[in-house]
DNA sequence: GGAGTGATTTAGGCGCACTAAAATTAGGAT
DNA sequence: ATCCTAATTTTAGTGCGCCTAAATCACTCC
């Protein structure tokens, strides 16, 4: 059985490496909130282990083995079934569920996660987007396009949102950047200045920080809009 | 913010404590499944801590303090509520709830705990009859007459039974013997014999042990039953 | 190819919750 | 009063996950 921290660690790895393919020391340390030293010692031992969890070469970071991605898959499916669970059946703010669901996602069993997943439909996403693998592993992709990539004049469909900041999340949803929602980049101010969004049926244009559009993902609608 | 361990310990000095109004190394470690040792260890420090939590006498046991009282019903307020949410609204088998419960109940927040009494309908009790302490601490009175307890040709409701054991759980579901269910004692053999009861709509009687009869407590209905 | 810089690892420690084994205590029996 | 026994406490030590401070490493820039 793994200690909590340890699916933690298994989770953090998985999903820095999924940009850039491995996990540094530091970015683990910074992204779980402990020193870089704490982690040097939880991927030897995680490495050590057996079934070995990670590779892990000295100053060159740490990758999941099969069984580690299985097992982080496994957590990021509790949270991400949490998530939408009390988002969906308690009405729990979606700016909170993060929070709760970093703590439930430990306390639940394999079983209780079969019913929860079949109360709430076998849904494919959590509340911000992001997609809930099954229970064989398999995970659809994730959107690459982000809000900022959009040219201007191209319209677009919310997939994703960054799930883990409560002050983000509730100004993402003042504005109607959820995912669902249609939004139009309108026009942009230069040198990293606003983008101008029009957001789903909202009559006017609204600007918007890069730093806040590069942080949420979309899927471009095709461009010919020909009515048939 | 107490650890896991602590609320374990609180409830089980509450819960040993109800009876004989003190709790006892063994009997915690009995309950806790930990060595004696432990147990005196953890009393020491629950004793040690500002705010108090419980009065600590060497060789004497535990008693809660009024600050440990609360924390405690705390505790169990969150276990009897997430208990009947996994049995109401996931349709968890009522003998499987408890050992869930024992997990979640330290994980989720009072904000949580509020909206899960709010979608049940801020019920009374738990899946097995056990009474769900109010916000404020207070707490309905146990049912005190053991199924036992009746005499021969005496009716009761079913108010009350322990949540530990699945297998037995699993027994008195299939007699019948649930809480809201009546009940009368038909017969009994003598020198601690079987107990013959009439359970619900069921036609025939029933043999069950005197041991588990007295893990079940009841509230005696009216003995004139005179239709009018 | 040597120096500097930032990332990483080592070394040493701490608090928590637990254990086994030894020592002690309370409280009834003699 | 003393002894006995069962319950309890003390002692010494473990594993885990974290920390700080010091040492070391990898890599870039001259």
């Amino acid at each position: 059985m793994l200690t909590t921290s340890a699916e933690d660690y298994l989770k953090a790895v998985y999903e820095i490496s999924e940009g850039s393919g491995r996990a540094s020391t530091s970015a683990l340390a910074e992204k779980l909130g402990v020193t870089p030293a704490s982690v040097t010692g939880m991927l030897r031992s995680l490495s050590a282990r057996r079934p070995q969890l990670v590779f892990y070469r000295k100053h060159h970071g740490a990758t999941l083995t099969e069984e580690g991605r299985r097992r982080a898959l496994e957590v990021i499916r509790h949270h991400r079934l949490v998530e939408a669970f009390l988002h969906q059946t308690l009405g729990l703010p979606w700016d909170q569920v993060h929070a709760e669901a970093e703590r439930i996602e430990h306390a639940i069993s394999e079983d209780l996660e079969d019913r929860i997943a079949e109360h709430l439909g076998f849904p494919l996403v959590d509340p911000h987007g992001g997609p809930i693998p099954a229970k064989d592993g398999s995970l659809p992709e994730r959107p690459a396009t982000r809000l900022d990539d959009l040219p201007t004049g191209q319209s677009a469909e919310i997939t994703l949102v960054p799930d883990e900041d409560p002050a983000l999340l509730r100004y993402l949803a003042e504005v109607g950047l959820v995912p669902g929602a249609a939004v139009t980049v309108l026009d942009r101010e230069p040198f990293a200045g606003p983008i101008y969004l029009k957001v789903g049926s909202a009559a006017g244009s609204r600007p918007v920080s890069p730093a806040v559009c590069h942080q949420v993902f979309v899927t471009p609608s095709q461009m010919q809009e020909n009515p048939e």
